[in-house]
DNA sequence: AACTATTTATAAGA
DNA sequence: TTCTTATAAATAGTT
């Protein structure tokens, strides 16, 4: 390319990290648009740089959504449904988180013991009593 | 580029368009892995052919996916919502109730009782001074 | 941001 | 298609 061949392995500099990133951004969208209007390509080029900004170049006969659309169909990579996943996991992991919560309050209700050990339910009796003492502490001075 | 340059337009003959097109999917393909080690960016390129075949490259270090989300956060495109939208609504209604039940047991500590009423502080104390009598004597029947 | 020596990409030909 | 090669284009290092 210019004054020497270079090693294709990531720029250690910054500053010239940053120059490479600019022409190679702007070489390769130039690339994106010529193949698209000579072979009549539909063409998506996104590039986010390490500083997490978006380019990206779309041929203008489409739009980002078809054409992921179309790329989904093709290449069976079910991107909603790996979406979705993350998303119920998260939920299960709520409502798992919920349940416990529950049970943490039956139990100080008094409710569903049985799968308590003695020494558990004698520290949630002195948890609780020491709870109440709190509370008509709180009353009293209110 | 070759032997005499070219106009960027459409190449009406078929044979050569896809030569063209085999020739040039190759070398951006290149560059796109080029950039994307050199200048450590993400890079996500899909080109479909006039024939519908789909090819891509993607940042190894990436997915199709969270590329497409960093995307979609950006330029507000709004790839998925239609089908997340139910989840996503879900997922905030557990997320309330778990905070709600984190309230409930932090007062029932002791904690976090400012935003109750004199009348509902009382409740508390009878609501608490029931379940340690049924916890006493879950604990002497053992 | 411009320049330029080289490398790289590639159009056309075989 | 695949290879060759003349030439255009891209670009790394420099100013």
């Amino acid at each position: 390319m210019g004054r020497g061949k270079i090693e294709i392995k990531r720029i250690e500099n910054s500053t010239n990290r940053q120059v490479t990133y600019s022409k190679r951004r702007a070489g390769i969208f130039k690339k994106a648009r010529e193949l698209s209007v000579l072979c009549d390509a539909e063409v998506s080029l996104i590039i986010i740089s390490s500083t997490d900004k978006v380019s990206d170049y779309i041929t203008p006969s489409t739009n980002t959504k078809k054409l992921f659309d179309k790329y989904q169909e093709v290449t069976k990579i079910d991107l909603w449904s790996s979406h979705y996943e993350k998303l119920q996991e998260n939920l299960n992991k709520q409502k798992e988180i919920n349940s416990r919560l529950r049970r943490e309050i039956r139990q100080r209700k008094g409710e569903d013991l049985n799968g308590l050990s003695y020494q558990e339910v004698c520290g949630l009796e002195q948890n609780l009593g020491s709870s109440l003492e709190i509370v008509r502490h709180r009353k009293v001075i209110n």
